[in-house]
DNA sequence: TTTTCTATTGACCATCACTGACTTTGTGAC
DNA sequence: GTCACAAAGTCAGTGATGGTCAATAGAAAA
């Protein structure tokens, strides 16, 4: 039922439809504006809707001259990516896991070599257990971060 | 977006892109008076946007005849890694010090774009605060295990 | 109806950009 | 040396953004 986040949503989605970059950039305030709702209002339509498991990624500066930047991800076909950040939601990953994860991507290409390495250096027991209190989430929110930024329309491999 | 001190640093990387010697020298007040604002905000910009995490050196004189040096570093070849550990990370590592450093490796060509984009997703504050005691030790210890894991004989960019 | 989930707002916070008043330092004339 | 002038430096204050969170309202489900 159209309710304002609803339209927000839907506005938001159809200009980025029309954006060739696959990102817009526009101001909070402009928007709560337009729509005549409270400026925070704009960031609950952004951490509801506009999440990495659907899809995609909003970058802020704040400031004179601030701006929210929202990216759309390009999304594989088979949702490949979508199923795995679920998985990672809310849960643990070993370091041997997270491993062989990272071996499976690279081997389909999604990483490069020197990805591969970089990413599983520094999800080494070694670098985290001093640290880390829970190591296994913090590899989980990671990788999740990691996926949702390597589908991105406006770098490529 | 484009703010005043958008528009100087970009004029200020412009004209050093151009200038053979790796600096340009110039006058805080001319470049006021070209940007039609406070000689202060040229302060601004150089302390915000040309640090040495970003690879700037500046220096300057005052009284008359005084002036501005801008001076793009280079990286030396031999031991560069070593030097930017010891002088730039440290034992702690803020988010936007991080970013800085980051973006300045990729000027640099040691990261590729998509790598930069993977190591500041999961740099950020939003990711690791939740998770992590101390992001800022987190930061700089894994900053040090990606250098030196970037600089291996057998992997190449 | 009661409960639970979702939407909306407003008060307060954090960050970034920019300015102006005041300070410090270098140069040159005397 | 001293004075006047001509740079650049510093810093606190202001305004323009966006962010967060708790309280409330509304909608949907039980």
């Amino acid at each position: 039922m159209s309710n304002l986040a609803d339209r927000i949503e839907e506005y938001l989605k159809k200009v980025l439809g029309q954006a060739e970059e696959g990102y817009i950039i526009l101001q909070r305030g402009f928007l709560a504006d337009t729509f005549s709702c409270a400026p925070s209002q704009i960031n609950y339509v952004l951490t509801t809707r506009f999440t990495a498991e659907r899809g995609y990624l909003v970058e802020s500066r704040r400031g004179g001259g601030g701006y929210l930047r929202i990216v759309r991800l390009g999304l594989d076909p088979e949702g490949k990516f979508q199923r795995l950040m679920a998985e990672l939601i809310g849960d643990e990953l070993s370091q041997d896991r997270a491993n062989n994860l990272i071996e499976r991507l690279e081997e389909e290409e999604i990483f490069t070599k020197r990805e591969a390495i970089l990413i599983k250096s520094i999800f080494a027991d070694r670098i985290l257990d001093e640290i880390v209190p829970s190591p296994e989430i913090l590899r989980a929110r990671m990788m999740k971060e990691i996926l949702a930024n390597m589908c991105r329309d406006d770098i490529n491999i």
